[in-house]
This record gives C-alpha cells, sequence and structure tokens, in this order.
DNA sequence: TATGAATGAGCCTTCATTCAT
DNA sequence: TATGAATGAAGGCTCATTCAT
C-alpha cells in the first residue's frame, strides 16, 4: 500500500467512529483533524470534501460491522446456529459491537430526505443483512433443519426489523431488558421451524 | 391564547417538521425565520435558544403523531381492530403520518449520543408506545378477544420493534415491500392469539 | 414627584452601580432591565435611549458620591479636619463609598477617545473636587490655620491626583498598602503647612 | 519569524492602539479585521478568541510603552535626570506617548470588576513602574546624589500616583495645565532631597 | 505528500430600539 | 404609563474549503 493510501486508510480509521457517534452534520472536518492529528490541509489532500470523507465513512462503519459479523457467523456449524449467532451479535444495543451503534440506524436516518447517496448505501447494507439470513435460512431448509414451509425472505426481515427496532430501545433506554424480549423471541420462533 | 403564546405555537408548528426531516443539528434557525418569515431576533424573544427550540419541536412531533394515533384508534371497536389500526397508521413509511417519518427514530439516533435531553423524551415516547399497545392487549385477553396465555407486554415489544425496523426499510428503499411483510406477519401472530 | 419621574429615580438608582462596576459599552438595556424586574419598553419610556439612560447614571454616582463626601466634610470644624476627611473618606479603594469604585476614574477613561459628552460631565466633576479641596486650604488660609504661602490650588491639585492614583493602585492590587503611603504622605504635608 | 508569528504580531499592532482607545468591550473583531484589512477567519487562525487578542493587544501597548520609557530612561546620567526624565516622558495626557493614553488607567479602570486576568497585568504594570522609580532613587541614595533618609519606595508611589491622576485631569481638560502643577511639584520634591 | 495560513459564508446569539396594545 | 412582541444590524465564532509553500 503506497503511503497515501496509507494515510487515507488511517484518517478513514479515525473518522469513522466519530461519524457514527456525532452523525455527519454534527461532525465537522476539525473533528477529524483532531482525532488524526493531521493538517487541515492533509484532509484535502486525501478527500475531495467532507462529503466524501463521509461517505468513506459510512463504507468503513458498514465494512467493520459486516467483517466482525461474517467473522462470527463463519464458526457457526448449522443453520441456526448462524442465525443465533447473528441475533446474539447484536444483541447489547449498549455496548454494540460498532462504536457508536448501527450505522444503518444512524447514517438511515440521517440521510433520510438530506442524502440521497448515504441512502442508497444505507439500503444496500439492509439488503445484504436481509440475504444473509435469508441465505442462512435457506441452506437451513436444504439441509434438513428447518421446516420446508418455512418463507425465507419473509423471517429474514421479521428478524432484522425487530433486531434493529429492539436496538433502538436499547440506545434509548440505555439497557438491554427490551432486546432480550426480542432476542427470545426470535429465537422460539426459530425452534418452533427447525426439525 | 395570548400573542406572545400564539406566536410561539406557530414558530413550533412550522419548525418541527424541519427539525423531523433534517435532524436538528442540520437545522439552522435561518432555516426556522425562512420558514415562519419571523424576523431572527423574534425568535429568540420565544426561545432561549436553538436547543429549547428543538426540544420544543421533538416534543410537537411526537404529540401530533401521538393524538392522530390515538384518534385513529379511538375508532376501534374491539382489542384486536385497535392493533390493526396501529399497525395499519404506521404501515407507509413512504408516506408516513408524519412529515419527516417516525420521529422516535429520527431525533433517537441523533440524541443518542449527544443530546440527553432529546434522548429521554424519546425514552418516553418509546415506552408510552409500547403501553398503549399492551394495553390492547390485555384489555382483548380480559374480554375474551385474545388468547389468555398471550404475554401482553411481550407482544407490545414485537409489534413495536417490527414497525421501526419496518420503517427504517421503507425509507430507504423507497417503497413499503418489506414493510408490507412486517404488517402481514404482525396481524397474522394476532390471528393466531385471538379467539 | 409623579409617578413617571418617580419610576425614571428608580431605574437610574439600579442602572448606577451597574453603569459603574461593568462600564458604560459593557452594560446593556437587559442588564437595567434585569436589576429593575421592569420590561424594556418601559426604560424607552423614560429615557430617549442607552446614552441618555448612561448620562443620567453618570451624573448620578457623581451626585451621590458628592453628597456622601459633603455630608462627611460638613461634621468637620476646621479646615484640617476636612482635608484629613476627604482623604480619609477616599482612603479605602477596595471597598470604596461607591460600588465600582471612583467614577471619575471609571467613566472618564472610558469615555475618553468615544464620549465626549460624558467625558465634560467628568471633566466638570474633577474641577468640583479641586475646588472643593481649594476652598478648605483657603479657608485654613483665612482662618490662621494654614501657612498663608500655600498654594491652594496646587495643593488640591495633589490631593487629588494621588488620591485618584492611589485609588488606582488600590483597586488592582486587591490592598490599601499603596493608598496607606498616598493618605501618610498628605497628611504629613498639611502638617507641613499647619501652623 | 515564521509567517503566522509575523501576522499574529502584525494583528497585535493594528490591534492595541483600538483597544487602549475603544477600550476592550467597546472594540469589535470587525474594527480589528478592518484595521488590518484581514479576513474574519484570519484572527480566529491566531487567537483562540477576543479575550486571547485583547489580552495580547494589553501586553503590546505596555511593552511598547515601557520599551519608549527605558529608552528614554537609558540616556540619563544622573539619578536625578533619570526620575526627571520619567516625569517628563509622561508630562503630556494631551498627547501622550501610546495612542489612547494610559493603558494602566485604560485597562485597568475597565478590567477593575469584569476581568482578572487583564486586571493582574496592569497590577504587575504599576508595580514595574514604581520599582523602576524606586530604583532610580535608591540609586540616587547610593551615589549621594540624594537625602539618604528619603523612603525611596514611598516617593516611588508618590510619582506614580501623582503622574496617573494628572494624566486623567489632562485627559479630560484637554489641556496640560494641572498636569503641569504636577509635574513642577515633583521635580521641586527631587530637588529638596537632592544634595 | 504535507502543511497551516487565509478566506468568507454562515452559525447562534445579543444588541439597541420601535411600536401596537 | 407600561408592556412585551418584533425587528434587523451587529456581535463573536466555526465552518468547509483553497492555496502557496
Amino acid at each position: 500500500m503506497a503511503k497515501g493510501e496509507e494515510t487515507r486508510q488511517f484518517i478513514i480509521e479515525k473518522a469513522a467512529p466519530i461519524f457514527n457517534t456525532k452523525g455527519i452534520a454534527a461532525t465537522s472536518m476539525s473533528d477529524i483533524m483532531e482525532a488524526t492529528k493531521l493538517s487541515k490541509g492533509s484532509m484535502y489532500v486525501h478527500f475531495e470534501n467532507k462529503e466524501v470523507l463521509a461517505c468513506a465513512a459510512v463504507d468503513h462503519n458498514m465494512k467493520i460491522l459486516g467483517d466482525k459479523l461474517l467473522a462470527a457467523i463463519s464458526k457457526s456449524k448449522t443453520a441456526k446456529e448462524e442465525l443465533f449467532t447473528y441475533i446474539d451479535f447484536f444483541s447489547n444495543g449498549v455496548n454494540p459491537p460498532l462504536t457508536g451503534g448501527c450505522p444503518l440506524l444512524n447514517f438511515g436516518t440521517e440521510a433520510d430526505d438530506t442524502n440521497p447517496v448515504v441512502k442508497e448505501k444505507i439500503n444496500q447494507g439492509i439488503k445484504y443483512n436481509q440475504k444473509l439470513l435469508e441465505n442462512s435460512i435457506k441452506k437451513g431448509i436444504a439441509n434438513g433443519e428447518f421446516n420446508p414451509n418455512w418463507n425465507a425472505a419473509d423471517f429474514a426481515t421479521v428478524i432484522f426489523t425487530m433486531m434493529e427496532g429492539g436496538h433502538l430501545i436499547s440506545r434509548m433506554s440505555g439497557n438491554n431488558d427490551k432486546m432480550k424480549v426480542v432476542t427470545t423471541t426470535l429465537k422460539s420462533m426459530i425452534e418452533e421451524n427447525s426439525l
């Protein structure tokens, strides 16, 4: 990796958690300057403007989270284990796997009516998550773990939506009580469809 | 209503959808100035600072939404109808009942790590929604509509989280396809527990 | 006294110490509003603008101080006592007879290059003080208390300048040590010219 | 000198006389912008805020004045000459050696109850002036110029306080008449203690 | 590539003042 | 006389961005 690319990557890594925590609008280039200990000019050598940096930070946050998630899931031996791992992975909203919480929720709600580029990135992230879950379910159906009449795509949506909603509650309430309800409910639904 | 209170209310009404759409950080006092056609100084006659106005706007958004919701629900004759009405009320994320989408999601994710006052307001709003649903379920159990073994509080959480998650997807994708999955799933769950 | 004049006087009394403490530029109409618990509009009923109020406050400060000074001096039986009383009256710069310290010094240095009206008021106040001292000295010469060759006007200036300089030191240092030097020096000079 | 430091110094030089003339509160950042022909943002590259710039301006005013004073005094051959030079240096309040007049008087009275940092700077400046005079007197005593029973510290205070008081009168009256009384009185006091 | 000085638009807020009631 | 809502200019300051070095 060339020196330039290295610095660029360094900036992204420092910027990503700040953007995910404070939001794009509330994060200033000075915030990132301070976090990286780099000069103001240096930021603009590597990123055309704040928008470009913010996009890179969004991508980075999603990638980091995705990698961690895949690493966790990859250890699973069965499809059910995969689903349970997914659920457990996101089960602690108070101390989430990514600083600042779920980037899909954070950037999604901010980008919503103001930033079509980021909005589309989040849209893809959401689709990716559902596809991941859907594939696990389909795999489980294929290998005889799950009820063959189960609608994989629909239940993927059920898992994803409940986990996001649970995440919101966790972060607002400061505890995981309701998230526990969510995970328990989801797991028993999975059990019901296990053979 | 005194003149001052009238203007104050007028400002809140104009400001609320802007805050809910752009977010607190990205909304400037000038934005509200423009929307109200009032002078900049006038805003500060009625609100100590932007923070106070933002809080009032958050309250207003939640109140407006709550009132609309209650008005819809109050027409229901049975507990099941109440739950279905709640679900239907929030079933269109693309054209939501409140300009800018769900304020719990919008302000919640923004306030998260930056604004404890707003965060607590959202926390209360979330609790209120779940309680509303829980009460409908309990009422249905009491009057023999629903399975008496149903856990009211837990299913209230299931409804709330899935609806919020579905809302997120709707707004990011620009369509209500996955929201349809959510509402259909929830309604069939309710049917399963109806006697 | 008519109601209007009463309120006007009330405002002046509340405003005077604020102006003398913070200075004219740093005192806002809101400061006086708060101190008087009167409405903003009310201030402008009694005073055309801030400048007029500030002038009234300057006058008031000088008058209050002058009255206190005269009251103290009037108790003196001899000319020497009068001079000593003057010196003692101003001998405590840390806890001065007027809140905020000497108005001649305060308003004088502020008005200097910016406010000719106030500047002239202070100029008259300074002249008045020197005349007061000069008259006491002349009286003492006339009644045989003081050396008839003493230059009354010049020593009045000596007293006034040293007291003002001493006042400045007191207020900056937070103690009256150097002021003590000033008063002791002045008193022994007076003794030297006493018969 | 680096470019940044150069600009910083340039701003201070332009700002110092403005602050000394109008006072800190009455001087706006825009005033300095105009005087320097620099952009508003540029001021904040070199000074954290107005307070920091004001402090730098206070320091600068005191330093410039001190340097001029020392340059004048350094030409003196005898202790008496030093004292006379000090007196002459400050003898023209109408056209003072520093634009805006004596910074100890100007900033001192303004800082008094509102700005502890500036207040302490002035306090040190006052002490410095008295020490300077005291040292000249002590030198004169040591080399046999002055009466060995003379109290150096006390007479330093007499000179300083009378000169400051005289300065105030000069600036308010617009003439140096009373200052002339002050300087003549001080010089004859010095003569009286000369051997 | 990296720096940090420079910019000017825009931020939130306070100001003195006016005016309908 | 008294109120307080309304105003718009100006306040201090931060912002994203540019550019010479």
